[in-house]
DNA sequence: GTGTTTGCAAATCATTTGCAGCTTA
DNA sequence: TAAGCTGCAAATGATTTGCAAACAC
């Protein structure tokens, strides 16, 4: 089990075990979740743990960089671990499946583009969509 | 001004001073602005016009694959005239100003993560994040 | 002990819908 | 006239907050 740290910035935090399950969640999970996929988890675990429980939680994690959030057209806030190496993500238009697609895979270069609009480029998400194997075969 | 045109799949449709007034907007408008906003801007040049208007005729015409709908993180759902060659968005951190980029400035090839992930992909989002020129020198 | 975290309930905010009256063609 | 469109009000759903009790340290 990973040990809960707090960036720098804060001064404390205590160990509960509502922080240690979304953790382990998160871990276990690929994908990026909702919220809402994130509380049912969460609350098979923990019974009777409170929406807004997780909600602050995931809104602390997220300030501290230890989640981030994605975002997507269609479907609402959903979050993933920061720790693991940058990627992007290629969405199933069918099933909601994702896959996760390195940045070598993409090989586009931001100078070019820093270049012709006179941005500094701090950072880039790419969402692909189409269609995963199972659903091409199951058509 | 543009007459409006529905889908050969819509029947029928009236020329109204709402649609007439959105489409507008959105001709106007280069980057992809939220529902409130388009409502406030309507709502100026027709007092008294109901948010659930500028919804449903947004809903139509997004229906009708005539407006899109951008996928950002934080913000809401944005929206943009969708008649407009393909490009994607690059926004500024500092300011929320966005610019548009051509799809050929970033060159990357689907074909490589369709070979390693099986997916067929069918459509591709790229959004930039950065600091544009004017806030870069205002630090 | 004491400051953080939690559950509960309620506030907020965005999105969506039902309906009856109005408008366009 | 008739089907579409609109305003209004209210439902829905997601997100957020206040507060007192419970808990970690």
């Amino acid at each position: 089990m990973v040990v809960y740290t707090y960036s720098v910035k804060e001064k404390t935090s205590r160990n509960t075990a509502a922080k240690r399950k979304i953790e382990e969640v998160f871990q276990k999970t690929t994908s990026p979740i909702t919220l809402k996929q994130l509380y049912k988890k969460v609350a098979t675990a923990i019974p009777g743990v409170a929406y807004s429980t997780v909600f602050r939680v995931v809104e602390r994690l997220e300030k501290d960089t230890i989640v981030s959030r994605v975002g997507f057209k269609d479907r609402g806030a959903l979050y993933e671990w920061s720790g693991r190496p940058h990627h992007h993500h290629l969405v199933c238009e069918k099933c909601d499946d994702v896959a996760d697609i390195s940045d070598q895979m993409l090989s586009f270069n931001d100078s070019k583009v820093a270049k012709s609009t006179g941005f500094v480029i701090t950072n880039h998400s790419v969402e692909l969509t189409g269609i995963c194997k199972p659903c091409q075969e199951n058509n």
